[in-house]
DNA sequence: GTTGTTGGGTTTATCGTTAAACCACAACCC
DNA sequence: GGGTTGTGGTTTAACGATAAACCCAACAAC
């Protein structure tokens, strides 16, 4: 293993370049290209053109512990999510990490078993340093409007969530509106008996997708057996459970609409072993478009969800309100796309 | 959105305690605080219990801004890794992504398209700031041993790779044997006419896979006709590919041996779109235990690469490198689990 | 009795960046 | 012509932690 040869105190980064240097470099004072390079200040034209020369020429990139150390740089974001094993965690997880690197932030992933243990994780999140929290479902809704996550003092902005939030960011697509045109669409290719396995009911977006799928139904006067609703948890086991309730059913369910990708696979798994011929005599869809979607059989037909983009744009909003410190609490509404494969 | 009251400089970061207030109430110096902190420089048993209680007390947490400033704590991990849709992948930024936080490091994620990209990838981890490197096949082979990747200066691991190198940390499992194992199991259970939809050959860790099927095939005898061997690029879309070929073969394969769940999931969505019942008239296996192996029909049997732990292992040995400056690289061999599910 | 040595600390300087205060000079304003 | 207002910067003082140098008492060695 080679390491760098060490000046004695330290261990020599890469050859960085610091701010002195470009100012030696420009003819220019430290402060000065400081203010060219973040906009600040004052300068001419003309030393602008210098100092970014001077930039380009040394490669200077920035110090960001020094940054961070005055306080100008928030770099921290705390992101809380539910300890259960689903595909749309791993790739909201997958997702954050990438989106943190390209914007410079360093991510702290904390899982949180339940909702109690919300406030404690936020907490611990704040007490090791971060700026800013980014929630998942259902600490958002756990969290907003408390006072003790007030007294935290730390922006938030949710993904995933339901509807906008006082105190928060909320990133989101219309789960509603989603699940109402799935249920259609099952409704118009000629499925009538829907049945249903909802998410958990602590989760705003669970509930709205079941208010969906409730909506369509009685909009086309197909009445909804309470039966043939089962919350999950949004887990792939519970799924199993909930599929298996279903399919037991006197009357057999000709769809299941799930709350999720990972319970519709499981839906698949019981209808597979059940033997049942997919989709003619059972339809399944999922929600969320993650990489399952299309990894089983039938590829299941879901609602995507841009789960890139829309922790990307919470992260560009959290960094928004850090450096401006801006109050002003925002709903950003992505749009989704109901894609149809052969599992219906 | 609430914000913290601010005073004029920093955004007061939710109440942080510095060093300086700790001293004053251990009623010591700065300096000692910090040593006993970091067990370094001397104090007396009973100074390190006045100190440890005031830290207790006042809940300090070392502000990393400032450690890392001064040279002290290695705080950036760059990793890098292809850009391919693969359950594999993700899993591995989601475990990056919560080990990297428990252990207070800062993860920097970044995707290369090419090999040939590898090199400039690494460069541009390490201008920004990166202070090791985190490498997944096949960026470990292609970066081990060029001058190029040596003159960066920087410490490396590799995770899930085939081999020790010579320059940077490797955590691995034993791909060879538990491919071997794999194939022996199916040979076991009666299959005869086994086919391979192997890894990229790029990847040290696919070479190995086929290595251990075709040793096993030629211990028992078995022929390995040429045709039943494709190389695929580890993603769903060249498994499928691979699996119709396969099953478009004269003498019909009656097992297939996947270098990883997203191939092997292809496999099995070929067959059931042929009308093949699935194990009867084919077996498919996978490898890496991703969640996918428990999502698909039937599930998968597969080897279990424990990835979390692979990765935390990698950032504990890279943590230790830089703050020990050890020069020696080391080989870690993790187990591996064939897990037996119903697709075989 | 001068010269080490060691335990238990303290002081000082420094990392790289930026906020805030300051400065020199020019133009404008009754 | 004295005072205000801008423009285009520079200087200074932090931010928090730590490495390295220093200090001092007590004790040992010769």
């Amino acid at each position: 293993m080679r390491r760098p040869a060490s000046s004695p105190r330290r261990p020599r980064e890469g050859g960085k370049v610091t701010i002195k240097e470009v100012a030696a470099h420009a003819g220019v004072s430290a402060m000065t290209v400081s203010n060219v390079f973040n906009d600040t200040g004052k300068f001419s034209r003309e030393t602008r053109e210098r100092v970014l020369a001077a930039i380009n020429a040394l490669g200077y990139v920035p110090n960001s512990a020094a940054r961070r150390l005055v306080g100008a740089t928030p770099a921290r974001i705390g992101l809380l999510y539910a300890g259960v094993d689903s595909m749309f965690i791993d790739a909201v997880l997958a997702a954050a990490a990438v989106a943190s690197a390209e914007r410079g932030l360093q991510l702290m992933a904390r899982k949180a078993a339940s909702a109690g243990e919300a406030l404690d994780a936020a907490r611990a999140l704040q007490r090791s340093g971060a700026d800013a929290l980014l929630l998942l479902p259902p600490f958002d809704t756990v969290l907003s409007g408390s006072a003790a996550f007030r007294a935290l003092g730390l922006a938030a902005a949710s993904i995933a969530t339901a509807a906008p939030l006082p105190d928060m960011f909320t990133v989101r697509i219309d789960n509603r509106a989603a699940s109402r045109a799935m249920t259609e669409r099952l409704i118009a290719r000629g499925r009538r008996r829907i049945a249903i396995i909802a998410g958990p009911q602590d989760h705003s977006d669970s509930v709205e997708r079941l208010l969906g799928c409730r909506e369509a139904l009685e909009a086309h006067g197909l009445d909804l057996a309470e039966d043939r609703v089962i919350e999950g948890r949004f887990t792939f086991e519970s799924g199993l459970a909930a599929a298996e309730r279903l399919l037991a059913l006197a009357e057999l369910p000709d769809a299941i609409v799930a709350a999720n990708d990972d319970m519709a696979a499981a839906a698949l798994w019981v209808a597979h072993r059940r033997g049942l011929s997919l989709p003619r005599d059972l339809a399944v869809t999922g929600f969320d478009d993650t990489l399952l979607a299309t990894r089983v059989w039938p590829p299941l037909t879901t609602v995507r969800q841009p789960i890139d983009r829309m922790t990307a744009r919470a992260l560009d909003l959290l960094l928004d309100a850090l450096r401006r410190r801006t109050d002003e609490p925002a709903d950003v509404l992505e749009d989704y796309a109901l894609v149809g494969r052969a599992s219906d």
